[in-house]
DNA sequence: CTGAAAGCGCTTACAG
DNA sequence: CTGAAAGCGCTTACAG
């Protein structure tokens, strides 16, 4: 390639100093009108490009914020990504995605990673068993944290989450309000704030309705569309087998429904399952998927606010925002011959 | 936080200079196994932040790798990312990943910010209509480019992608076989070579069993499983209905089938449906459905083992890699009184 | 085997 | 409104 173009090649083109065009090309009122169109022109003529690292080496600001997630190509995340991917990009902030599997490991060298780039902030959906001490180095090496869908203790810093706990009562409840007694949940661990706490909105709801909590019911694990397919067997060889279920997320219930059906059991006729998420394909899935709204968007849009607010200055606090969930009612949480309609959708 | 330790920190209180400690950080033999030692150790225990923006200012090279789809959250390119990402992390290249959404503005913000970054590649499924002059621009300012998935003609390099063409005609040849005559196609594009492509091995596939190509009865558009979804009723309205589809990719053929099952048609039963890339839905589905692996982690490896080589000096090569996609025959390619029997699964 | 010095391409006070 | 100079934190010849 020809020789590359600076500031300073600008600079002598015009016969100028490179303080002078670099102002300009920032739009700087310092710098009068025509010199600075002429600046301009220059540097796109000359096809000059911005050297981002000089100039983060200079003011330590590098406009990157990084964001890491279990698994992008999860649905659930995927909706949270797109809305922080809307705020960001309206502050002109570069972000580099990472998806972490819950390996401690990968989830550390990509914190490496973005402290060595100077990135600006970090949105972390927490690995299983991530100590608050990444967080604290991170935020320690002015990296400031804002933590999506998971919560770490003692992190010092704000997470943004569904409410969980309330949201899994509601499904629970509308079953139980359909008649049923025996239901069954699949999927999540305790291993996650968030598997722990849709597991306490089932209990509370079963206990609330004086209905008996039947741990050899909760089938621990799934996560995944695959691992909620594989998990119909679990669940057909069940004692006292139930004829509702509440899955852990969406993709658990789409692939339970798969798994069932190739059993010969028909959800929404011979069985009632539910999900949790509300992903889009929730209402088109046959059949059409009884879910919780788990406000991603708002999720994804609010933490990155948050994040901006610390770039510019705010102060850390730990604290958890809740966002409230809602029930999404649809045919796959009936029973053909329950006394209630199903919704048309 | 506490002052930033530096090199020149680590030297200080060692007593050495930033040559030998920045040497020894990188463990280069010509410093001395005890001095090296020492200074790792000081490193270790002064916290020290190996600053990546300095050292790529001075050497030019980033470590970044940009990667850039249509839409990072479509399984079909999802897979093809986590061959890139284990073969970049092997490597130790970070990597930037980037959604343009077929918006040539956005791909275009990203090629920039790439460039001022100063990345040392990009892997690239150009969104529709990308000019040539795009590629070239990052070519000549030392980003070289690997194309995936579809072709940009006259970018000067190389790309890879399934042999859309041969794969389609399998399908279309499969479902020939098992006896239908009157076979539509649904989704696509003739804006991407993958589009065009595969309606090219549709068109083929039938022309040579002698049978008539009716345009109306390719419904373009759809490539989502959404708009699969959406594209149920407009099937369902085609004059001389056909009894065979082949969708564009997985995701239309899933949602085609949520809609098809919904207006009470029944896939594998009814009607034979085919899908495109065997996501790894496709076998879970239900009805199993019967499409082509693409090759998606081949793509995926090879494309970054050919960016790679670019990086350590190969020259750039205009031309398409095509890899060979394998027929998938499942139950949703058959009729419940077709001759054949449909395979175990 | 180790050190002194220059330089990567910006931005930022500070002068004028 | 514009310029001269220092400095961000590294690495790289070059000496010794």
């Amino acid at each position: 390639m020809a020789q590359k173009v600076k500031l300073s090649t600008i600079a002598e083109a015009l016969g100028l100093s490179t303080a002078t065009v670099s102002l300009a090309l920032r739009d700087s009122p310092l710098v009068a009108e025509a010199t600075r169109e002429r600046i301009k022109e220059e540097a796109r003529q000359s096809g000059y490009i911005y050297n981002r690292r000089a100039a983060s080496l200079r003011t330590s600001k590098s406009g990157i914020v990084g964001v890491c997630v279990h698994d992008i190509m999860n649905p659930f995340y995927g909706e949270i990504l797109k809305s922080i991917e809307d705020e960001l990009d309206r502050h002109r902030q570069t972000f580099i995605l990472c998806n972490h599997y819950d390996d401690l490991a990968k989830q550390r060298a990509f914190l490496d990673t973005l402290l060595q780039l100077g990135a600006d902030g970090l949105i972390l959906s927490p690995a299983i068993g991530t100590p608050a001490s990444d967080i604290h180095l991170a935020e320690t090496n002015d990296l400031p944290v804002t933590l999506i869908a998971r919560t770490v203790e003692g992190s010092g810093v704000t997470s943004f989450r569904g409410d969980d706990t309330y949201g899994m009562s509601l499904v629970v409840r509308h079953l139980i309000e359909e008649g049923h007694r025996k239901i069954a949940l699949i999927g999540g661990t305790e291993q996650t704030s968030t598997g722990r706490d849709r597991q306490r909105g089932y209990q509370n709801a079963l206990e609330e309705a004086g209905l008996p909590v039947r741990p050899e019911w909760w089938i621990k694990g799934p996560r995944s569309r695959h691992s909620g397919f594989d998990a119909a067997s679990a669940f057909l060889d069940l004692p006292d087998r139930p004829d509702a279920v509440v899955c852990f997320s969406d993709l658990v219930a789409l692939g339970l429904m798969y798994g069932l059906s190739r059993a010969g059991l028909r959800p929404g006729v011979d069985i009632a399952v539910c999900g949790y998420d509300d992903i889009d394909e929730a209402a088109i899935a046959m059949p059409p998927l009884t879910t919780v709204s788990n406000g991603q968007s708002e999720v994804g849009h609010r933490a990155a606010g948050a994040l901006l607010a610390r770039l510019s200055g705010a102060p850390a606090v730990e604290q958890v925002e809740l966002i409230k969930p809602e029930l999404r009612i649809r045919r796959s949480s009936f029973l053909k011959h329950t006394g209630s309609e199903p919704p048309q959708s």
